[in-house]
DNA sequence: CGTTGAACTTCGTAAATTCCTGACATAAAT
DNA sequence: ATTTATGTCAGGAATTTACGAAGTTCAACG
C-alpha cells in the first residue's frame, strides 16, 4: 500500500528541487524528509531519486513518480474545496471552463441566470475543448460551456446536456458592408473574404454543410481557434465571420462591425458538460433549469 | 493538511457500504476504521457519512468527497504501476488508447513495429476521443492513438504527433460493386448508399470538403462513430464506406467486401497523443521514430 | 411490544510510526 | 580549504494508529 505522507514529502522535494529547500517549506528537519524519501524508495522498490552535482534529480522512476504525484495533490486540494464548498450553504464558488470554440458573447449570456447570484464568486477558465475535459475530470471545474457534446457514453462520468440552440447570424466590418451585400445576402458571400472557425469545431461542420447547400463557392481567409479573436480580426476589417446570435445583438454596435445577415437552418448549439457522480453544484442545476 | 490514509478508509467504507464490509476487506478492526473516518470528518470539517436505518449513507460532501478519491486512488495505483515499468529495464507493458475514429486496421498496421518486442504486453483500450484524453491526463494510458490531433497547446501536458497521412479508399459490398462502379468511381458514388464517420471526425470534414470540390451530391444513409461496426455493416449491404488504405490492403479479401477506388486528395492523419511530462515510454518513442 | 442481532460509536490503552535533536561522513562547487 | 548540500546513525519524544471491551441505535421478527 502506497504511503501518501511519503510520496508528499518526496513530491515536495522534487518541486522545490531540494531537501533543504522541501524541508524549510515544510518546517521539518531535513533527514526527516531524508529519511521517509528514502522509506518510499524501499516500498516502490526503485529508486527515485539521484545525486546530481550538489544536489539531486529524478530518476526515470523519479519522473514518472513526480508527474503521478502532481495529479494526484491536485486533486487532493480540490477534494478539500469541494468539500468546504458543498456544506457552505449555497454555494458561491462556480468554475467554469468555456471552449474557445463558443462565442464569448454567447456564453455570457448563458451565464446570466446566476450572475445575480449574492456572494457569487465565478471562475472563468478558457481553453480548447480537450482541455477543458481533462479539468473537468479532475474536478478542477465544475462546468464547461462549448460548442460540442460530449459523446454521452453510459459508463463515463460525463453528461452533456444541451442548454441552447441559438441561429447564427454574419458580422463583418463597415468596409465590407452596404446595402448591396445586404440585400444580397448570403450569395454575397461569394465575393467577400470570409473567416470560420476551426475545422474540428461542430459550427464548422455545420456551415460546411450549409455551403454545400447552398451551392455557395466561398473565399476563405482565416480560421481561428477562438471567437474572440476572430471578431476582432473581422473589425479590423480581414473579413466577415458567424457568430450566435445569442448575447450577440449589440455586436452590431461594437465599432466597426454591422449586421450582415442571418443564415436560417444553422444553428450553434451550446452544451454544458458536467460529471455525473456526486451532487450538482446548486448553480449548474439553476443553469440548467434555464 | 488532507490525511490521505483516513482518506483511503473513507473511500473504502463508501465504496463497500458500510464500516463492518470495509473493515473485513481491509483486515482490520471496525472501530478503528471508524475512528479514522472520524479524523478526516473533524480535519474536513463536515460531515461525510450520516446514518441511514441500520447503515450509512454519503452526504453530500460526502459524495464529492467520493468522486475526488476515487480518481485520487486511481492515480495512486496508476503510479505504482508506472514507476515498476519504468526501472524494469525494457518496458514491457503498454496501455493504448484506440479512438473509435480510427480504422482498426490501421491502428494494427500502426503498432506493427513494437509487436515483436519480447515479452510485451499490450493494453488496448477503445473509446471516445474525450474518454481517452482523460485516461491520458490521469496516466492511465501511454498513448492513444487517434485521427484527430489535439490542439498543440504549448503550455499543455500533451503533445500531439502526425504518424501517418494514408490516402482513403473506398469499400463495399460485393451486391454494390461491379465494373461499372468502379470505372465511374468517384461519380459512381452518387448512386451508392453511402456511409459515413460521425460529423465530428476530421475524416469526415475532409470527405466532405472533397464531396463539395467533386461536386458529388451523395445520399448517406448511415453515420457511425465507429469505423469497425461501420464495416460490419458494409460487409452486410447497407452500403459503401470509406476507409484508411493502411492496413486495409487485405480487406478485399474479407468475404463480401470489394475495393471500389481510391479517392485522391484525401487522406486520413494518424495521430499519436502522449503526455510531455516525464520520460517517454521506450515503446512509445519506437513507435514515433517510425 | 419486547427481544434479537447487525451495525455503528465511544473509551482506554498498547503498538507502531513519525519526527526531532545532535553528531558525523561524503561529495561537489568556489 | 571552505561552503553547501546530501546521507547515515542513534536515542527519545510526540503523534498516530490499532484493538479489546462495553455502549448505543435501529430494523426485523416473533
Amino acid at each position: 500500500m502506497l504511503n501518501y505522507r511519503h510520496l508528499y514529502y518526496f513530491w515536495m522535494v522534487s518541486k522545490e528541487g531540494g531537501f533543504a529547500r522541501a524541508a524549510a517549506r515544510l518546517g521539518m528537519a531535513v533527514q526527516t524528509i531524508s529519511a521517509q524519501v528514502r522509506e518510499l524508495e524501499k516500498s516502490l522498490g526503485h529508486q527515485l531519486l539521484k545525486p546530481l552535482g550538489r544536489g539531486i534529480a529524478l530518476t526515470e522512476a523519479g519522473q514518472a513518480a513526480q508527474n503521478h504525484a502532481e495529479g494526484i495533490f491536485q486533486m487532493g486540494k480540490a477534494l478539500v474545496e469541494a468539500v468546504q464548498d458543498t456544506a457552505k450553504g449555497r454555494m458561491t464558488r462556480l468554475s467554469v471552463g468555456l471552449s474557445d470554440d463558443l462565442s464569448k458573447l454567447a456564453a455570457h449570456a448563458l451565464l446570466g441566470p446566476i450572475l445575480d447570484t449574492p456572494d457569487l464568486r465565478l471562475v472563468c477558465r478558457e481553453g480548447g475543448f480537450e482541455r477543458l475535459q481533462v479539468d473537468l475530470a479532475l474536478h478542477s471545474l465544475d462546468l464547461v460551456l462549448t460548442g460540442r457534446p460530449s459523446p454521452d457514453n453510459p459508463n463515463l462520468y460525463l453528461i452533456s446536456h444541451r442548454l441552447v440552440s441559438s441561429p447564427v447570424a454574419w458580422y463583418g466590418p463597415a468596409r465590407l458592408i452596404d446595402k448591396n451585400t445586404v440585400d444580397a445576402f448570403p450569395r454575397s458571400l461569394e465575393r467577400l473574404p470570409i473567416l470560420l472557425p476551426m475545422g474540428h469545431s461542430a459550427l464548422r461542420v455545420s456551415l460546411d454543410h450549409w455551403f454545400h447547400a447552398q451551392g455557395l463557392r466561398i473565399k476563405v481567409v482565416g480560421e481561428f481557434e477562438d471567437s474572440a479573436l476572430m471578431s476582432v480580426f473581422a473589425a479590423r476589417g480581414l473579413g466577415v465571420f458567424p457568430v450566435s446570435r445569442l448575447g450577440a445583438d449589440d455586436l452590431g454596435s461594437t465599432p466597426g462591425l454591422l449586421l450582415l445577415g442571418c443564415c436560417e437552418g444553422v444553428n450553434e448549439d451550446i452544451y454544458a458538460i458536467f460529471s455525473r457522480h456526486g451532487r450538482h453544484h446548486p448553480l449548474v442545476q439553476k443553469l440548467l433549469r434555464g
